[in-house]
RNA sequence: GCCCUUGUAGCUCAGCAGGUAGAGCACUUCCUUGGUAAGGAAGAGGUCACCGGUUCAAGUCCGGUCGAGGGCUCCA
């Protein structure tokens, strides 16, 4: 992620502001009656959004790319001018969306992207032009064309999109490119590409046997952990699970359906309905699909009596649950319609609030480290200007008592000032994997509607009922998301206390497989995970196997190794650490384990 | 859901102007017993996503359905 105010500023900001300006020109000369709506810079890029008479093909693309080309040779300047709402309309009398955009303008409140503004901020109408083609666009732009690169610049892809993002309205067609200043950034944005598509867990979750879906026979959306990915996911929780209990949480279990009256009372069925599955009918009754676990842990709280002397309560599930997702969205393991959530509630009161947040986020934090990730930057969501449950005050505390924490836990973080939900204030928690791409794993969420609804309260130290804070968390988020994360960020190469073989004997002759499997026995009784080899492949070849199965070590075995009670250890990085007796070797396993290094 | 692209052996992909399927890897068997990323040979494996249409004839053309990929919106 860049931040924003830089980027504004540089100069790779007007290349591509200024590039798309030239692609709409290109497309423009393609397409003579063609439409132009919206064409920002964006992260790595930028793009323009058509109206053509006709589908563009990959083809297009290229021919497009070459009439840029052709354009930035002539090193055109660009010019801007201002002018008044009707001067601009006459202007692009024939391109409707941007007739709306100015309109947009003349109202105020909107920039020329359609884009609400700061308060306060006056929208001024400004078009740049270079050569024939005039854009209404507040810039900034490059002074001219020479200034980018053609080498340096690729067209990338065709998408759909809708005009102002609202499907309801007409669908455009958007073309995504980069631009970079130097050619060698453009090959090291494209190399970079294809290092994220080696790393894509749908790829390495089939190679490496870690999971499957198939729409075809089990249905869209739901995953199957194969015993890899299975086993990784057990080392995972029983990790979390043990951290949760010795860190005040209990772990409670709740169903996969619940009576429609409970999600009414929730509030579910109201402003949730379009993620939930159709109900199932239960002796007359209907029941729903869980798409999330609060309203069975709230009813635990509600099952008794509660003492303010009891505070906090912290009820953790790995609750399964089932969200109704668009079918073009769904993705792997990152978007799913089945999915499970490390998901815990905490309750507690008013004066230990500040310290539960300051709990919950470190707890968080803790989790996340040991699992690899280092870098981390919060968004914290504050009460939106519209509705909102709660009052003032509630929403003020927990505000602050987020940005105290966050401050205290020493992360980078904005504020998405209006951001949170109508329930509460919260925190999104992203991390950076391994090639520095950003992920939301964590939420940690106030709220303030079910306690209400609920009608939750607990008997205070003055004898009286109140109401107590309730906090809503994930760390991992989704044991689907935050695997194939895991798979990216690592590239299939975990750490070793997650590796689901954690070596592999690898036997030179048949005649050293009796010694491997003995050595192997000793090495799983030490609580490894090991294999041995016994194929009839050379070595060579049972290298290059185990490597591709990203096994952290090799241990290899031939006459040598057996006279010397050895193994020869070669690491899945190409270290060769040579021979080392076995006693050793089984420490040095177990250290890293015990550490969740790596190798 | 919508737009574009796409759907051939477990995987990666060929296949042309319509004439009833091919490679590599993986798998099985046999030979080989070899010191740090592919030893050799043979074999098995596909109603060319599904349904319908055009045609003497369709993996190949047309229509539909389902799925996948890239986006849009939303989100764990």
């Amino acid at each position: 992620m860049f931040k924003q105010a830089d980027y504004l500023n540089s100069p790779l900001y007007k290349i591509r502001h200024s590039a798309a300006h030239v692609m709409a020109q290109a497309v423009l000369e393609m397409f003579p009656t063609g439409k132009i709506a919206i064409g920002p810079p964006i992260e790595d890029g930028f793009y323009y959004d058509f109206d053509l008479p006709r589908a563009l093909t990959p083809e297009d693309l290229k021919a497009i790319e070459n009439r840029m080309r052709n354009i930035i040779k002539k090193r055109h300047t660009f010019a801007r001018r201002e002018l008044s709402a009707a001067e601009a309309k006459a202007l692009f009398a024939d391109q409707p969306y941007k007739i709306e955009l100015i309109e947009g303008l003349e109202a105020g409140g909107l920039d020329d992207n359609g884009n609400p503004l700061p308060a306060g901020e006056h929208p001024v109408i400004s078009t740049f032009k270079h050569d024939t083609f005039e854009d209404l666009c507040k810039g900034p732009h490059v002074e001219n064309l020479g200034k980018i690169n053609p080498r340096a610049l690729k067209l990338l892809s065709i998408a759909g999109a809708y005009w102002r993002g609202d499907e309801h309205r007409q669908q455009l067609q958007r073309i995504y490119g980069t631009a970079w200043e130097k050619p060698e950034e453009l090959k090291i944005y494209l190399r970079r590409l294809e290092e994220a598509k080696k790393r894509d867990h749908r790829k390495l979750g089939k190679e490496l046997g870690l999971f499957s879906t198939d729409a075809d026979n089990l249905g869209g959306g739901l995953v199957l952990w194969h015993p890899k990915g299975g086993l990784i996911r057990h080392l995972t929780e029983e990790f979390c699970k043990n951290e949760h209990l010795a860190n005040g949480y209990d772990m409670v279990y709740s169903p996969h359906i619940g009576k429609s009256t409970l999600w009414e009372t929730s509030g579910h069925l109201g402003f949730y309905k379009e993620n939930m599955y159709s109900p199932i009918d239960i002796d007359g009754q209907e029941y729903y699909l869980k798409p999330m676990n609060c309203p069975f842990h709230i009813l635990m709280y509600k099952s008794e009596r509660r003492s303010y002397r009891d505070f906090p309560f912290r009820f953790a599930e790995w609750g399964t649950v089932y969200r109704y997702e668009r079918s073009g969205v769904l993705h792997g393991l990152l978007r799913v319609r089945g999915f499970t959530q490390d998901d815990a509630h905490h309750f507690c009161r008013q004066d230990q609030m500040p310290e539960e947040i300051d709990f919950v986020l470190n707890f968080c934090l803790h989790i996340l480290r040991s699992f690899g990730f280092e870098t981390f930057k919060a968004y914290l969501s504050t009460q939106p200007p519209e509705k909102s449950v709660g009052d003032e005050q509630q929403w003020r505390a927990a505000e602050a008592a987020l940005e105290a924490a966050l401050q205290r836990a020493d992360i980078p973080y904005e504020i998405d000032e209006g951001g949170g939900a109508f329930y509460g204030p919260k925190i999104d928690l992203k991390i950076n994997d391994a090639i520095g791409r950003e992920w939301q794993l964590s939420t940690i969420q106030f709220d303030f509607n079910l306690p209400e609804r609920f009608d939750l309260n607990y008997i205070g130290q003055d004898g009286r009922e109140h109401r107590p804070y309730m906090v809503h968390r994930a760390l991992l988020g989704s044991m689907e998301r935050f695997f194939g994360v895991l798979v990216e960020h690592f590239a299939g190469a975990f750490p070793v206390w997650l590796s689901p073989v954690q070596a592999i004997f690898i036997p030179i002759a048949d005649r050293h497989i009796a010694y491997a499997e003995k050595m192997a026995a000793q090495l799983r009784a030490a609580g490894l995970r090991v294999e041995v080899d016994a194929g009839s492949d050379r070595m060579g070849n049972k290298i290059r196997k185990a490597q591709k199965q990203k096994i952290p070590y090799m241990l290899i075995v031939g006459d040598k190794e057996v006279e010397d009670g050895a193994v020869s250890v070669r690491l899945r990085n190409g270290q060769d650490l040579g021979p080392q007796p076995v006693a050793e070797l089984q420490a040095l396993i177990l250290d890293t384990v015990a550490k969740k290094g790596t190798v």
